[in-house]
DNA sequence: GAAATGACTCAAC
DNA sequence: CGTTGAGCCATTT
């Protein structure tokens, strides 16, 4: 369960007001190209671990992402994410330009080496 | 222990 | 921009 653990490390550091993508949570953990166990991480344990921001991690297309069969969870996430002023498109999507959180290897202050931090742009759409 | 699953992502048509 | 297909691997049953 370690690796699930790296990944709640993670989320664990997405400063209130910032998100985070599954794929850039995953990097992060170690899990380069492992997108999905952040997603499936975070699904086994939202329920169980309320000490996660798992709110503020969405999906590559700035959207909220959740499971459907969830009992619309994902307009909880949605009121969370608003409440931590994080503003959504018309069509309901994150401005991930603006919002995606810039992890830096002092904050993770921890070993994960080639972890410079490239984001500081992104354009799509 | 093997099969099934699952909040994703990227590339191509 | 919409849908399709393949990559990928830990957790669960």
């Amino acid at each position: 369960m370690l690796t699930y653990d790296r990944i709640y490390a993670i989320v664990r550091q997405i400063p209130w007001g910032q998100v985070a993508t599954y794929g850039q949570v995953a990097e992060l953990a170690g899990l380069i190209g492992q997108p999905r166990l952040v997603g499936y991480a975070l699904y086994r344990v939202d329920m169980a671990t309320t000490d996660i921001p798992w709110q503020r991690v969405i999906n590559a297309k700035g959207e909220v992402s959740h499971a459907v069969q969830r009992h619309g969870s994902d307009y909880r996430q949605r009121s969370l994410l608003e409440a931590e002023g994080i503003e959504f498109n018309p069509q309901g999507r994150i401005d991930l330009k603006r919002y995606r959180w810039q992890p830096s290897v002092q904050q993770l202050g921890q070993s994960l080496p080639g972890v410079e931090g490239e984001w500081g742009h992104g354009s799509k759409d």
